[in-house]
DNA sequence: TAATCATATCGAACTTTTTAAATTTGAGGT
DNA sequence: ACCTCAAATTTAAAAAGTTCGATATGATTA
C-alpha cells in the first residue's frame, strides 16, 4: 500500500518531458548539473528544483564534488519501478482487488 | 521526440495513486466505472474524469454496453510503455545525449 | 579575506490539475 | 412518451506544479 506512494512520486516525477529527459541524459552515465542545463532551455534555478524532485523520489543520486554536484541514476529504484508497474499492469503481480476487497477505502489519503 | 509527448502522458497518469490503483484492479480484468466507483472514496464526475485520462493517455481501453461501460487496460501502450521506460533508464536505450547533441534545445515546445 | 563560481533556496506569478455539485446525454425499462 | 439509471460534461473553486529572478550557501581562487 505505501507503494503507491513511493512509486507515483516516480511517475509523477517521469510525468514532465524535461525531466524524463534528464532521466534519459543520465542513463549514458553521471553527469554535472551544469552540463544538463546547458542541454536545456531553462533557469539554474528550475533545473535545480527538477533534480530535487527527480532525488527525492529515488530515481537519481546526486553527489558533491567541490563547488560541482554530479548527478547519476539510482539503478535500484529503476528496478523497483519496473517491477511496480508490471505489477500493477499484469495479474500475475499485486492486484489489490483481489487481496484486499476494501483496499481503496483509504486511499486519498496518501497524497 | 515525439515519443516523450506519448510516454510522459502515460507516467503523468500513473503519477496518481488513485488512478495507478485504478490500474492495478483492471490488471484483474475488465470492470464497469459502477464497480471501480465503488472502490473509491470519490465523486462519479471525478472518476468519470480519471478514466478519461487513463484512456486519453491509451493505458486503458472503454467498451459501452447498454448504460455501462466497462474499462480494460491496453496491452499493447503497456508493452510500449515498459519498453520506453527501459529506453530512457539504460544506456542501451535511446539515450537522446548521444544521438543528437541538440536534442533538448526545443524542449518546452511539446507540453 | 575578498571575489568568484556552481548550486540551492526563497518568493511570487502563472499554469495545470484535482475535485465535486449540477446538468446533460443516452440507453433501457414502465 | 415518460421515468430511471449510468456515465460524461460543464462550471467553478481549491490545490499543486512550473518557472524564473533574486538571494543565500558553500567551495575554490586570487
Amino acid at each position: 500500500m505505501e507503494n503507491y506512494l513511493k512509486y507515483t512520486k516516480v511517475f509523477k516525477a517521469l510525468g514532465d518531458a524535461k525531466r524524463a529527459m534528464i532521466v534519459d541524459m543520465l542513463s549514458c552515465g553521471e553527469l554535472c548539473a551544469c552540463m544538463i542545463l546547458e542541454k536545456f532551455k531553462i533557469s539554474q534555478s528550475t533545473l535545480s528544483h527538477h533534480m530535487k524532485l527527480l532525488c527525492e523520489c529515488g530515481l537519481v543520486k546526486g553527489r558533491n564534488e567541490g563547488k560541482w554536484t554530479y548527478y547519476s541514476l539510482n539503478a535500484e529504484t529503476i528496478r523497483e519501478t519496473e517491477q511496480f508497474f508490471r505489477g500493477i499492469t499484469s495479474a500475475k503481480g499485486s492486484c489489490i482487488c483481489k487481496e484486499d476487497a476494501d483496499c481503496c477505502e483509504g486511499c486519498d489519503q496518501d497524497e
